[in-house]
DNA sequence: CGATGTCATGACACCGATGTCATAACGATT
DNA sequence: AATCGTTATGACATCGGTGTCATGACATCG
């Protein structure tokens, strides 16, 4: 591979001349570029990054721990990576300021973290982002300190700076929005207790309903299922059966996710029930792939992945330009998806005027 | 960030010293081994991977470019990104080989191309993995032919070295096993032409029958859908009636992809009809948030995306360590996962006579 | 006209590792 | 005792860029 000190003979100049022609940070004189950038074509030659950053110590090189590459084993629940949403958005953000992102992958296991951050040390990371597969708390070892971090869709008992998913008022929201299409009767199938965005999205649910002056009726938010993937399709009908069953039975069903939603579609057709005209289904994740293929498609709250992502970008770069950094999480809101699997009582209303 | 020469001086040694105790390429007294590894313990010492690779121009670096990170907008229709298992292949064989890897995202642009091959230059990346979104032919720019660089899921003009699907083989299997458990009149419906994968799979349909002295007939294979994909659900639709219009409708059919056979799944169910009791469906791809998800679980072919990301790594540091390269594309088998969403007649039979 | 400033360029040191070579101490071999 | 081999260590050059400083040629200004 040519160097600068080949490009510099082939041109007739110095070494230092050729670099000033790179990086354009002092006066050459117009004859003289041009040999050297004739010189530079000939021979392909393309600057060590290695040597420039020896020299300016600066790396402009930003760390990414993820497991959304390697499949997360200990969770065969969630496999659709939708996660990695977060990287592209973290992604654009970094392209557009020159930076170099790094991507290591947890294997599945954390295990792996200290042993990447050695090799982001050594790379001299300026900064590093912790990408989480869903919305979590976590704990980093205690290596992790000595440079700046910022966690995406995730957080610690440490309050280091955070991005994270407002599920709580994304569920406020598309139950607000489900109360303007005419629903009284909001069913909610809740995530398992483990997700932190269970409870959260519960809270949602209430305040929603609180502020209409919805009482909170108990018997439309059964008990919450269990992590058990393979259970969860008999409990799923069960509770199924317990809401269809009731006295005033709901005219909307909330589901803890889309995926579980793709469920309950399975389910309910095969008790004979139509969507959106016997029951309405909304999923939450607006994970497109299922939301917008389900037929009918599917009403959703989006899990504003792609913000999270750029939102972390921008914080680790503050924070690598100074030490500075938030105490408190940032909250970034995702919009409600309408679509067909939810009956608009007042749109049907006004379609029949219509006719 | 301390220095080399920082842990020498608080050991009390030199430069040269520490090296070796790092590299253990050479004797070190157990006494002064030990006195370095307090200082470098002490000082928080990393070595500068900058420095290492000037002296020894050797990057360990792994170039990946795809476009998996940034969702390829101008295709909608696939929105899945389960191509990042081959990502996650090629990250494993890296792990295991010290190497680093560095990945880069088209953001959605080929255009990008050449400024990311520049980028892996400067950081002299010794080779290059170029990963697609699904099986296609590209032509990369001629900048790239600098490097060794290994195309997976994808495969141009110039013969260079690949690693691909083998749809032809796997839509083959999955007949040859329909037909296994007794089925004979069996539908295709077909990708857009435009996909690769659409004509190998419609190849290996056929080749499954004829070796199974089954006529092929025209009518259970109906035109190729459009790319469109609004208009996709219509022309599913009119496809899925004219098939079951035919006088010896089709037993089984199956899905040009699993995204296809959820929309399937969704009409047929709109028309009253109940899987696999009236009629089977198989899919492809073994997208397992869709195929594991749906009710009933679908059976579908596996695209190996792991063993193709592992293959392609395999393959990129065979040719880093010697110039040679196969002219003959590695093709990578998926096996048939056999779900609820088929009828096996035989087995049901055996049921019968046991029970 | 001499002093000053700007432009264009080169010589040289330095960033932080490691390869090469030299050296000293010590035990083993002849 | 002289020679040799091994162990343990350091001095120094080097990788490929860039920062600092110096230099010469002109243009500008009072």
């Amino acid at each position: 591979m040519a160097t600068i000190y080949d490009v510099a003979k082939a041109a007739g100049v110095s070494a230092k001349t050729v670099s000033r022609v790179l990086n354009q940070d002092a006066p050459v004189g117009r004859e003289t570029r041009e040999k050297v950038e004739q010189a530079i074509h000939a021979l392909g030659y393309v600057p060590s990054n290695a040597a420039r950053m020896m020299r300016s110590n600066r790396s402009g090189i930003v760390g990414l721990i993820t497991g959304a590459i390697s499949q997360t084993s200990d969770n065969p629940e969630l496999t659709g990576l939708p996660d990695l949403f977060i990287v592209q958005g973290i992604q654009q953000v970094m392209a557009a300021q020159k930076k170099t992102l790094m991507i290591a992958d947890t294997a599945g296991s954390a295990d792996n973290i200290p042993h990447l951050l050695e090799t982001f040390r050594q790379h001299r990371a300026e900064g590093i982002i912790y990408v989480a597969d869903y919305h979590k708390q976590i704990e980093l070892p205690d290596t992790a300190k000595s440079l700046p971090i910022v966690l995406a869709n995730c957080f610690d008992a440490r309050a280091t700076p955070a991005v994270l998913p407002d599920d709580k008022l994304g569920q406020k929201r598309l139950v607000e929005r489900l109360i303007k299409a005419g629903h009284h009767r909001i069913a909610l199938l809740r995530l398992p207790e483990t997700f932190v965005a269970s409870d959260l999205r519960f809270q949602g649910y209430c305040d929603a309903m609180s502020e209409a002056s919805i009482p909170f009726d108990p018997t439309l938010v059964p008990s919450t299922l269990q992590d058990d993937d393979p259970r969860q399709l008999g409990q799923l009908t069960e509770a199924l059966k317990h809401l269809l069953n009731l006295d005033q039975p709901p005219t909307v069903i909330c589901c803890g996710n889309d995926k579980m939603a793709l469920r309950v579609y399975g389910i309910l057709r095969s008790m004979g029930l139509n969507i959106p005209e016997d029951i309405s289904i909304a999923g939450y994740d607006n994970y497109t792939l299922i939301a917008e293929t389900l037929y009918p498609a599917l009403t959703t709250v989006e899990l504003p992945y792609r913000d999270m992502g750029r939102q972390a970008a921008e914080l680790i770069l503050d924070m690598i330009k100074q030490a500075d950094h938030p105490n408190e999480p940032a909250l970034m809101q995702g919009d409600v998806y309408w679509r067909s699997s939810v009956t608009d009582f007042f749109t049907t209303n006004v379609k029949m005027f219509q006719q």
